[in-house]
DNA sequence: CGCTATATTGACTTTGCTCAACCCAGGTGG
DNA sequence: CCACCTGGGTTGAGCAAAGTCAATATAGCG
């Protein structure tokens, strides 16, 4: 964290450095926006909710949170996990009324822009500004193949394709150590994810663990044979659009 | 079609006005958008493929489309339906392959954009940009209300709410007529959508013909209740962002 | 040490899938 | 004009995956 508060926007740059070479300049300007109106919320705490009038734009800088929607009679769908230097909703200020919540899984840091700031910032820096963009493009693509794992892919899938997604993308900004990850996810966040009930989740993460690819526990992930474990959950990474394979 | 020749954008401008008043002057250049570039494709063909590196911005003149993920051993997970006056992939031409296939349902028409066009217009309307804007967040809400039925609503409600929404889309572009509308898709449509198999779409559609809300058949479905369609999908027309409901 | 969260497990039920036969309507060509 | 073909759609029987409900175990945490 020592680091981290010196240099808060490290994990956006490093994710952004999988699509462009980022310059000093908008290195230095994703840093200005992540030192400026930080926030903190605690697990299982929202941090905006559906029916709120958005905003700001928020950047994640440190903990894990979801998206959500939940239905009247109290059935939940997590529709995205946002990882350290994931931002939520570049534009969504266009909008009146948020559509989903947002809530922290762990206890979280976060910055929220204002929207001037915001395009400040992206006024005076094209190149970050096209950055910008291509994550919230992959944001959406990662969404999409959620729906694939729902509809398609079967339990077993479905699981090892969550988690091959999580640790890839852990990875891009440098959360990976080795083969390890941390894993705060719940077998109900899991369940509500992927569509599934907690137990069942239970007997699949059981039944993924005794293929040896991974251990996936709570609290922390290892994978020990990914090319397999991709196989497995027919995992394409072209989703993610990394500009190489890492 | 008459009409549709002198007016070519007139459903996008009828999509946007739920959105915001239209000047006469965004409206030009709508339909000057849409009658640059035309072209046409027939049911069951791509108009662009998962790989393709993307090169247009589409608008859907007259017909419908989907947006699809064919994974290795050929299941399909269709993402999106594509109505008259919907846009695909505004911004796409930032990634540098398409991560997934866009194909004809009926035959259509539709106008291909160069990015260079698409700028020059919406660099002269910054109020028409904002309002193209808004379609593309609503594009994604709607791509993540799918994840709510595919993840939590059963075969039932599921069907009902596909149908409420795509008789809703339709009412705002002008293609309803009292309670008809046209509706093309096939059950393996439905079914590739949703996550289930043709069988049971069968078996579901006729369930739910039998509680006279809808008489949904191929080619045409009639709404007979919305209001309890509605409640029978779970149907919160929130995600929608409209200004009025209509 | 005990409380609360979460996870595991078992027995049973249900939803939806599989496979396959059959039906039906529209379109085409003899 | 009719026979046939083809692409949907319907239906049935049996099955498998996942859900439900509930008891029990476990693990952090105060």
């Amino acid at each position: 964290m020592d680091e981290n508060l010196e240099n808060p926007g490290r994990y956006l740059i490093a994710k952004l450095n999988a699509f462009m070479r980022t310059t000093s300049g908008s290195e230095d300007a994703i840093n200005e926006m992540a030192s400026r109106r930080v926030a903190y919320a605690d697990r299982g705490q929202d941090i905006i909710s559906e029916g709120d009038e958005p905003r700001t734009v928020n950047l994640l800088l440190d903990g894990w949170a979801c998206r959500y929607k939940m239905m009247e009679d109290g059935r939940r769908q997590i529709l995205a996990f946002f990882l350290p230097g994931d931002l939520a909703d570049l534009h969504v200020y266009i909008l009146n009324a948020m559509d989903h919540s947002i809530a922290a899984i762990t206890p979280i840091r976060y910055a929220r822009l204002a929207p001037k700031e915001f395009e400040e910032i992206s006024d005076a820096h094209p190149k970050l500004l096209r950055a910008l963009w291509w994550e919230s493009l992959v944001t959406g693509s990662i969404q999409r193949e959620w729906l694939v794992s729902v509809g398609q892919r079967d339990a077993l899938e479905s699981v090892a394709h969550l988690a091959c997604e999580l640790f890839l993308r852990l990875k891009t900004v440098g959360l990976v150590q080795g083969q390890l990850c941390d894993f705060p996810l719940t077998q109900l966040d899991i369940a509500d994810a992927l569509g599934m009930t907690q137990p069942h989740v239970s007997r699949t993460i059981a039944e993924l663990n005794r293929t040896g690819y991974v251990i996936l526990r709570r609290g922390q992930l290892e994978v020990k044979d990914l090319e397999r474990l991709k196989k497995l959950a027919a995992f394409n990474p072209n989703y993610l659009h990394h500009l190489r394979d890492d």
